[in-house]
DNA sequence: TGGAATAGTTCGGTCACTGAACTTATCCAT
DNA sequence: ATGGATAAGTTCAGTGACCGAACTATTCCA
């Protein structure tokens, strides 16, 4: 049980903080009257926890704003593309990637270097990872940017209660503190280090991507070498109690299925995932696959048909379960979308309870192969923009 | 998205008065100084809050506590006996129930009436319903209390967002508007009515039954006439975007099963249902199973035990999606706790991804059918106790 | 019987928000 | 050009809620 916690002013103020810090995310270029009319609160009160927040170069004074019609133009407001920045890096199976992304989540450094991390010795891959964070540090300093926070995409399971990376199939690890290993091994600043699963990562830059405009409450799923789903729920990530959550891989989608890695009977990754997608298909590569697919070859249409049928017999359950009005498809099925969203729509339909009051959206996603570390990346300066005031008081 | 809301002093007031109000509740007949003590408050802060507090009769002073050792003796606090009641209706199937309980969770009246509700005009089982309500707020007088919210059970889907019963399937309504209907048959007071799906009111019963020992992280799942469940996590009710989460007796267990009232093929309650239990076992109804089952028969151990399977696939996803720890079998599923635990237990370990870390536990309810109604006084109570100042708010 | 220990109250101090008055800046009609 | 209307932003006294320290009240025990 969380410890609770007594309030006072400064409870306030934190919150007031965030909250005057999310309107300026939101609608970029708002003056502080602005702010003050979509918060509530007063423009005194607005003006003082604005100038702390540029005081902090989380928020960005751009002059005066032009708008028609009489009256003093006010101040247009957004969030400093010079304020702290997040670091993120992924651990891959075949390539470390790492990112920096501002405040704004605008991706401001990208780098993805092959390796063959799968069943290396454990410190040999994280003395590389180091080296790849060293370097994005370098070029935050050559930015003239801080980093705020860093995160840490894996492909495993990562236990939220104290950052260890339980296990990773793919990359056969099994309880490895990460944040320490790193911090033994390269010389980062003082700041918080998120450790994530991959697949949750993923689904965060999806929520996090073009704008504000997005779904809030969607099922993120992204076919890469195993099946991954994200779940978000009013603009948050679900993952339980552990951090366990989202694990779609296994969902046992049919009792007498083909035997799966992980012991147990037909599983969904043995039913829809890439791998037996294309080899029903009879394609060599994802590439092969969709030039299949463009040429209207019944055999690999089939084969996509099949795994949608499966994926949303499993989706069609998490959606009775958890109530998400949208599917978002990453990964390899973000390029399935065509083919795959009929059968798996079809599926929904038949399926899924509350259809008919609110029939499940089955969208695709826009982003790449870079979701997971730009989510990571993003999530550390989320967590500065949803609490400021911890970052303010992080700087004295 | 919910409207984002300033904070002032009155904020922290609401919080600390909730704060003060939960350690009273969880250590009843702790003093002023140990509520200090426990939430972090000052004495002086908790005096201030508790004078209020017993001023609205949400909190009983019960003179000097019994205590060894030098030094004054302090007052024991706990929640007021004669403070605001819940009140709970449960419109069932073939019953109607009505239940009180006080700010404690304890129950102080209670009455089940038999009625045949399935496919009768909405508005006589509706008038009935209003009935009862009365009936049972009469009761509340004659005790002396007062009702401080009422909560209503249905065995269906009801939207979040609007109140809305959207579709109850055992009794075949559709879109109706519960609180409205009731009002208008009968004299309610002027508080809030709260309506929620059976299941999810019999989890929450399942949660607070037992003062605060249990688990506060668990599926409950009941099988009556079909197969339902409530999600509860971090001790709050995970009912999904619009409240339909938690369906899981259309979970898809196999692809080829027997054709479902839903439409669809190899629904979990078709596989894992009380009848076909009942029917597979050759039992004539639940005590004839009990019989057979104490018997040592071993048709129908095989029965329960096929169930058990098929629960355990299904609660295996349930779990590597939500990553919950426990599993809590209520309805009659309870009393098939000693035959159907072992082979869900083992589908659990087959297949939880997480299990090696946190192995799921298979607990059993000692509440009976009365968990729904029991679970929507305890509701209206609870909404009281999580925001003390509001109700304060409303008595003036 | 007085000292130590503990519970509860009183009261001035601090901090964050509010509301109203005020200053600054812009448009527009005269 | 000029004054009135309009809007943005600032200043400042006021309010409310918590904190801390001093104080009172009660109990045990040597």
């Amino acid at each position: 049980m969380t410890q609770p916690r007594p309030a006072g002013q400064h409870t306030v103020r934190r919150h007031n903080s965030a909250l005057v810090l999310a309107a300026v995310a939101e609608s970029p270029g708002i003056s502080r009257a602005g702010v003050a009319a979509r918060t509530g609160l007063t423009k005194a009160t607005v003006s003082s926890l604005v100038d702390r927040l540029i005081g902090a170069s989380l928020v960005h004074d751009a002059g005066p704003e032009r708008r028609p019609g009489p009256g003093r133009r006010g101040t247009s407001l957004s969030l400093c593309p010079s304020g702290p920045h997040g670091l993120g890096v992924e651990i891959g199976v075949d390539y470390v990637a790492t990112c920096l992304v501002d405040l704004t989540g605008r991706t401001r450094h990208e780098r993805v270097r092959p390796a063959e991390n799968r069943s290396r010795p454990v410190p040999e891959v994280l003395a590389e990872v180091a080296a790849e964070l060293t370097a994005a540090l370098g070029e935050a300093g050559a930015l003239g940017v801080a980093v705020g926070g860093i995160g840490v995409a894996v492909p495993g399971l990562v236990e939220a209660s104290t950052g260890l990376l339980r296990r990773a199939p793919n990359l056969d690890w099994d309880d490895v503190d990460v944040p320490a290993e790193l911090r033994d091994r390269a010389a980062l600043p003082d700041v918080e280090i998120l450790v994530g699963n991959e697949a949750n990562f993923a689904a965060l830059a999806e929520l996090w991507a073009g704008g504000h405009t997005g779904p809030r409450d969607f099922v993120h799923v992204s076919g890469e070498i195993g099946i991954g789903a994200g779940i978000v729920i009013g603009g948050e990530l679900f993952d339980g109690v552990h951090g366990f959550g989202g694990e779609l891989g296994h969902f046992p989608v049919t009792p007498d299925g083909p035997r799966c890695t992980c012991g147990a009977r037909g599983c969904l990754e043995r039913l829809a995932g890439q791998d037996v997608i294309l080899e029903r298909a009879g394609a060599a590569d994802l590439g092969d696959l969709l030039d299949r697919l463009v040429a209207g070859e019944d055999r690999a249409a089939g084969a996509v048909r099949e795994a949608g049928r499966w994926l949303g017999t499993a989706l069609s359950a998490v959606v009775n379960l958890l109530d998400v009005p949208a599917v978002v498809l990453g990964g390899t099925y973000a390029h399935l979308h065509p083919w795959l969203a009929d059968p798996l729509r079809a599926e929904l339909r038949a399926r899924v309870l509350g259809g008919p009051w609110s029939p499940v959206e089955v969208l695709r996603s826009d982003l790449g192969t870079e979701a997971a570390v730009r989510g990571a990346a993003a999530s550390a300066v989320r967590t500065i923009l949803a609490d400021p005031d911890a970052f303010m008081a992080s700087l004295s």
